[in-house]
RNA sequence: CAACCUGUAACUCAAUUGGUAGAGUACCUCACUUUUAAUGAGGGAGUCGUGAGUUCGAGCCUCACCAGGUUGACCA
């Protein structure tokens, strides 16, 4: 291993922390009383209650003014400066505790802890004087140092996507508004879970191995499981599972899950993503538009205290109800052309003249699909939603109860992008087998998304599943609305990418 | 998968028509008890992504490869 200069004198000064009798990694709980962010917020308002604090965090500044320092500590919360002076923290003889600890010892990176009171500076900023100070674990690599001057310039700022992925720590550590996102993120989640199981839906856990993957048209991963010796994959959705335990006599039930889909990753896609998805018995789709407009009217108040959400240049608006199309009227609306009433050779014809590049696989229901994905979703920026969906596009929702050839579904758009999709689930056993099958034939024409066949799913049917609306929301598309973020990596912690190349590996020597 | 861009010190970036490798921060040494990009003085630090080629001479030109990014195609 080849240690930088940096990381050798950090190692040389945990050795030499540890000549002086000073635990690098002590053992013992260290016991905090407040944050940064509590003192900063209300020292002003009642400086009695900070004579005595104790806090705890890393070590981002250091200004040596000799006999006396300024440092900053920064917590889960933030930052807030501290001053230490030698003759507080070593009010002995024995000055080692500045002298060679604290001015020589102590890097950015390191853990403390320190206890004192607070007070303003002479410039105003409020400073913990420190009494006592305790290093709670050494750092043996320097942090990205990120600092603002005076006119607001940013120095060495941890920008490098693919470093601040790789080591999300350190991401987290120097770039405050990341730490942000994830907790918008977490506070995303825990309003929807919230909003649900107070309507007395049960938050349910479902299979990631499945023998047979279905619930959408993915491309799998596939696995083998020794013991078994039989191959599974991984759940591309939830979907088949959710509906058993409608079957099996459950009102409501959702999951957050993970799913996986082995196909393409971009600033939209992740091989591995969250998609929450709910089942509601004796309801139908026009009952979920109304409660999930409702759901996310809620998360961006519980987010943002309002329903309006900054998202680049666009202000997207929860409040309800959203704008509403059937997939006909959005396009008519959207192009001016009419397409309700055309067969599979004007439909072709109609796309030419939109400029919409077609090929001669596509079916009546792509063709729709194609013009509405270029000509219509780029222009969806509030919350919309779009229903009636072509059967084709649709193996696992009911027919619709007027039109033909249709099918009772939406899906809502936001920003752009397809959020959520929902329908009435299909529960008549017989035309689910044949949608089914119908997916089996475009299988055999080599379509790789096509779904399978799923035996005991069609068993759960046979037995009855009472009218049933469901829907799937996206949620790291979601959170990338909520948090304002441009690229799904920015709302995934731990974001897919290729292996790291190990560091050249020095010719062994003989 | 395709096009384009990037790769130089620990970090952020320079380097003229091809002619000895530079700055700020960080790091090390010293001074300094209200600073805040602390300051002042001094110091160390680089296989220029990798490999080949052109050339008297390559960080710079050519080719291949590696890594990353952006955009596009398919999918949520």
């Amino acid at each position: 291993m080849s240690l930088t200069e940096q990381e050798i004198v950090r190692r040389e000064a945990l050795q030499k922390i540890q000549e002086l009798g000073v635990e690098a990694y002590p053992a013992a709980q260290y016991e905090v009383n407040t944050m940064t962010a509590d003192i900063k917020a209300n020292f002003d308002e009642n400086e009695n209650n900070f004579q005595n604090i104790s806090i705890a965090g890393r070590l981002m500044q250091k200004r040596i003014m000799g006999k006396a320092s300024f440092a900053e500590i920064q917590d889960s919360k933030g930052r807030i400066q501290l001053y230490v002076s030698r003759d507080d923290i070593a009010p002995g003889e024995d000055k080692m505790l500045y002298n060679t600890l604290f001015k020589k010892l102590l890097d950015i990176g390191d853990f403390i802890g320190v206890k004192g009171f607070v007070f303003k500076t002479k410039t105003g900023e409020t400073t913990v004087h420190v009494k006592e100070l305790t290093l709670l674990s050494k750092s043996l690599r320097p942090l990205p140092i990120v600092k603002t001057d005076s006119d607001g310039n940013v120095h060495d700022a941890f920008t490098d996507p693919e470093l601040r992925y790789r080591m999300r720590y350190v991401d987290l550590t120097v770039n405050p508004e990341v730490r942000n996102t994830f907790i918008q993120r977490s506070k995303m989640i825990s309003a929807m879970r919230e909003f649900m199981t107070a309507r007395g839906y049960l938050e349910v856990e479902t299979p990631i191995l499945q023998p047979i993957y279905g619930g959408a048209s993915a491309r799998p991963f596939k696995t083998h499981h020794n013991t078994l010796d039989q191959e599974f994959y991984l759940r591309i959705a939830n979907e088949l599972y959710l509906k058993r335990l409608i079957v099996g006599g459950f009102d409501g039930v959702f999951e957050f899950a993970k799913d996986f889909r082995n196909e393409g990753m971009s600033r939209f896609h992740n091989p591995e993503f969250t998609m929450m998805e709910l089942y509601v018995a004796y309801t139908d789709v026009y009952w979920m538009m109304d409660f999930v407009e409702e759901m996310l009217e809620h998360v961006a108040t519980q987010l943002h205290g309002t329903t309006e959400v900054q998202v680049g240049e666009n202000l997207i608006n929860f409040q309800r109800p959203w704008k509403r199309y059937t997939m006909y009227e959005s396009i008519k609306e959207f192009t001016g052309v009419d397409i309700s009433e055309m067969d599979e050779a004007a439909l072709r014809n109609a796309a030419k003249e939109l400029h919409v590049p077609l090929d001669e696989t596509m079916g009546r229901g792509k063709i729709i699909d194609e013009i509405f994905g270029e000509k219509v979703e780029p222009l969806l920026i509030q919350p919309t939603f779009i229903t009636d969906y072509p059967v084709e596009l649709s193996p696992l929702a009911k027919k619709h109860r007027t039109h033909e050839g249709l099918t009772e579904r939406f899906e809502a758009f936001c920003n752009q992008k397809e959020i959520m999709n929902a329908f009435s689930e299909l529960n008549d056993p017989i035309d689910q087998r044949q949608r089914f099958e119908a997916q089996l034939e475009l299988g055999k024409r080599g379509d790789e998304e096509a779904m399978q066949l799923d035996e005991d799913y069609l068993r759960a049917l046979e037995f009855g599943m009472p009218p049933t609306s469901g829907i799937g929301i996206g949620i790291d598309r979601l959170a990338m609305v909520m948090t304002n973020s441009p690229s799904i990596q920015d709302v995934l912690l731990f974001p897919q990418m290729r292996l790291e190349q190990p560091k050249k590996v020095e010719e062994a020597e003989e």
